[in-house]
DNA sequence: CTACTTGCAAATCATTTGCAGATGA
DNA sequence: TCATCTGCAAATGATTTGCAAGTAG
């Protein structure tokens, strides 16, 4: 095996926090302990949450003074660029969900209790990809919510 | 034929100046000379808007004082309770489009010149409410928006 | 070292609200 | 007549920014 044999240039799978890190050195960014704090709460559980949501969660470190209300947005804000968030603004206000290494996926939304509840569908892309071929249409991505009101609000309500 | 024969009680076609006359006073609420300026503003062409291109298009009436700021957002939010207009929050501000007898439809939106571009799919309806059934949720409609570059932009380059 | 970061306070942006005078039914 | 509206100015709420001091590489 020759001696510049190199590893694949993609790793397949890299911690939240090793990609974040990965994406804020390639640009030149620091790795501070405010970031790191932000991310490891972020990723802590799979679950979707606005700003202020996060907010709560890293109280303590606010009222001591170790972080900050901007800083968790300018983090969140690169943690989407860095593609480990996915930002949907939702009825006024920005939700997040995980997006690195998280099947995709849509949502039915429920107007009473405000629950986010994920499906997927292949059969919803394959629409959406013939349809953007119609107009000739580059797709990216896409969102789809269903709104309506699920399960348990029906049955208190 | 007898005497108090009557007409059907939902007109099926009613202009949207007409059915939001309807709405307005079913509510106690006045036909003013603000609220028609708008509507006919807003019904004058077929057109995906925010407040500020609504306002826009309003500045004579708002410089001569006969229309204010304030007053065009509360008449939208109206339009959307009384059904003849649909908002949607595009990128944190929010836009509207005419929902009074337009058939309902999906969107491509481009992110280089934000154009949304119209389509529909039965299709996607049904995948839709199959998906509801199998998780008990009432629908009660849904957005979707597939992202990307349109032909255009693509071509421009 | 020194460029990147942070917390703070203040700014911004879209939208909303309180209120006194104006107006539609 | 008088309850509903309106324009105005000021408030709001979420997010962003300028800046001097702090810190990672």
């Amino acid at each position: 095996m020759p001696d510049n044999f190199s590893l694949p240039k993609v790793q397949v799978k890299l911690s939240p926090e090793e990609r974040f890190t990965q994406f804020l050195q390639k640009r030149g960014k620091r790795v501070t302990q405010q970031r790191r704090l932000i991310v490891e709460q972020v990723f802590s559980h799979h679950d979707h949450f606005d700003a202020d949501e996060l907010l709560e969660h890293l109280q303590e470190l606010i009222q001591r003074r170790e972080l900050s209300r901007p800083t968790v947005y300018r983090t969140l804000g690169e943690l989407v660029e860095a593609g480990l968030l996915r930002k949907m603004s939702l009825s006024g206000r920005s939700v997040y969900e995980h997006d690195y290494g998280y099947p995709s996926h849509d949502h039915l939304f429920c107007q009473v209790c405000n629950t986010l509840i994920e499906f997927h569908s292949d059969q919803i892309e394959r629409v959406r990809d013939r349809v953007a071929r119609q107009h000739d249409f580059h797709v990216l991505g896409h969102r789809m919510f269903v709104t309506g009101i699920c399960t348990e609000c029906r049955k208190r309500g």
